[in-house]
DNA sequence: CCGCGATGTCGAACCGGTTCGACCAAAGGA
DNA sequence: TCCTTTGGTCGAACCGGTTCGACATCGCGG
């Protein structure tokens, strides 16, 4: 079942068979038309491998993302499978590569073994070393999310400042004075996660122009985590009517540490944040929170490391995302006290919605 | 940076790089050593086309799942990633693909070009060509999950049937004796899901078997169309006390609409059903659920493929799992009437958890 | 002292494609 | 009529590894 056979059994050489599947060079009908018959009654496909060494190029992408010792949260799954699904339609398969950095044993087979014509790489943090790796191979990639230094390169983001700042100002607006940022875990707060550090510095500087007072913290990826969370942020303050948060997995548990003190949302306390929508819209009240468009940044890497491989020489491209922030259920104005009436907030917020 | 490159710099011939590297004959201390040290100033790797043209291996295992059209779930991306990880302990590269049915390109690809040496196959339907197709070829893969006639095959599953019976005992030794049952969406059901059939079948015979009263509802993966579901629920049948559900993506929708009909969980109304842990446990109430294992599938799955892939003549085997049920807050005792005082149950649903 | 096996190395073939240069026949132009 | 295209096909080289058989060298036992 190799070209070899189709071409005995055609009559021709495997060169011609070559070109007549290829269609690289003029072969005649009828010739096309034996190696065809053969071709469908054998049911022949070339061997990837084989065509992969002679011509250089693999038709496979590498998706680079950390390892699930933390786990993996819905954003990431829409994101892979976006991915999965735009490769396809550029005829590229994916290669999945669970390398937090550039020295791992996974990402050295992706890159020096040659699997891969182009990667791309997710959880971007500040000082990424696989990103730096790559560039300085000129290989073909493109990150998603931006280093501190994201000129001259490829990568689409999301910009968590300007993300986390709306949310601040959508709080602010409806008068909240004193809010809780509610982070990623602190250990990818330290090795420097591009979202984590955007986003609390967003957040930071739009608390300090509207002059709130606030606190941050770091929370883990799960609903105890998110709970234990609530339970810390008010014991700190009390006082504290509203919380920020990037962290979608740990949004159930938010929720039920809000439930448990008692704090009813959005009447008593609101909630907003960084997160997609179709975990945003599984709480309730349904979250008011800027939607990570999950999927369209997958296809929009896909498009950009296609182009990049298509043409070798084309100028760096990015893509930065800021969607607005979708008003839901979970955000309402800041009352006089937890326990105050709270009726006259409940229609404003219909109000809003209608 | 290829091998006759390191054979030239060495000063040997390029076989016997190939050996000094692969260990398959003796090479001199003193030779291996040269060798290396080239190899290492160079930080040459071998190309992974060329030895998989060679030894006609490719390192890599497809993953094979449905295109997200339908939406993905949770326990879908849990899985996945244990499959990369469990891979990557072996040695193995995971190619993922995106197949519904033996006729896809993408599956086409996977096969007939021989990216792969062996497949894993996500989300089987009772009557599955892939699967079909795959045995007659003998082409090592692992399903996960049984069709209709799973003797003689290589998977591993969950036991859908007895899990939701499970469920409907628990619900039944409660008292509950007007329960629902919320499968997958109906599309998925047609096409003959697994978990969709053997779910439906373990809940229909086991409330059969108790005698109770069951409606059994198809329901959208995500929260809009669990909410609706629910609004049908106690529209049929407002005296319903209980249901199952096997859609995690819904769940939160189920919980929404709930609430929305002032039905209180667990006082009023209890909610089970088979759901990946981590989701289980992001709902107020946490949800007393079967926990699908999907990290041990993964893990299984792999174990598997690798064993038949050293040992192509082995014996086939399967993992069937039957996960008990955790139990968490979201069952409780069918009170009397919805408007009942439900004190002495929430007492009950406390002493069993302690 | 000779023959033998073990050790170390090499050249060549092979895996299954792609592609280049060459060749031949038929068609078109001067 | 002869020369040049053009269309169609072939053989051979190449991609970068692995592996087989052969061969030289050495130490050993008889």
């Amino acid at each position: 079942m190799n070209i070899g056979e189709i071409a005995r059994r055609a009559g021709v050489s495997r060169s011609t068979v070559s070109y007549a599947l290829s269609g690289k060079r003029p072969v005649s009908e009828e010739t096309r038309r034996k190696i065809q018959q053969v071709v469908d009654e054998l049911g022949y496909r070339p061997s990837a491998s084989a065509r992969a060494l002679a011509n250089g190029r693999t038709s496979t992408l590498g998706l680079v993302f950390p390892p699930a010792g933390n786990h993996y949260t819905g954003m990431q799954l829409d994101f892979i499978g976006s991915v999965v699904e735009a490769a396809a339609a550029y005829d590229y398969d994916v290669l999945l590569s669970p390398s937090g950095v550039d020295s791992d044993r996974s990402f050295q087979r992706l890159l020096g073994e040659r699997r891969v014509d182009g990667a791309i790489l997710m959880e971007i943090r500040l000082e990424d070393d696989r990103v730096d790796h790559l560039a300085a191979l000129d290989f073909p990639s493109v990150a998603i999310g931006r280093t501190a230094r994201p000129e001259g390169g490829w990568w689409v983001g999301l910009d968590h400042t300007a993300l986390a700042a709306a949310c601040v100002h959508h709080l602010a607006d409806l008068g909240h004075r004193r809010v809780a940022f509610v982070n990623r875990p602190e250990q990818l707060l330290r090795a420097g996660y591009e979202s984590a550090h955007r986003g609390l510095d967003g957040f930071t500087k739009a608390a300090a122009e509207r002059g709130l007072t606030v606190r941050t913290y770091c929370c883990g990826d799960d609903a105890a985590s998110g709970q234990a969370c609530v339970e810390r942020i008010l014991h700190d303050d009390p006082a504290t009517t509203a919380l920020v948060t990037l962290n979608e997995a740990a949004l159930g548990g938010l929720y039920r540490g809000l439930a448990q003190a008692g704090r009813h949302v959005p009447r008593d306390f609101s909630v907003t944040g960084v997160v997609a929508s179709r975990w945003a819209e599984t709480v309730t009240p349904q979250l008011t929170a800027a939607d990570v468009p999950a999927e369209e940044m997958g296809r929009r890497a896909v498009d950009l490391l296609v182009e990049r491989l298509d043409h070798p020489d084309a100028p760096p491209r990015h893509h930065l995302l800021a969607p607005p922030i979708s008003l839901r259920a979970s955000t309402g104005p800041a009352g006089a006290t937890p326990t105050a009436d709270a009726g006259s907030n409940t229609a404003a917020l219909t109000a809003r919605h209608g």
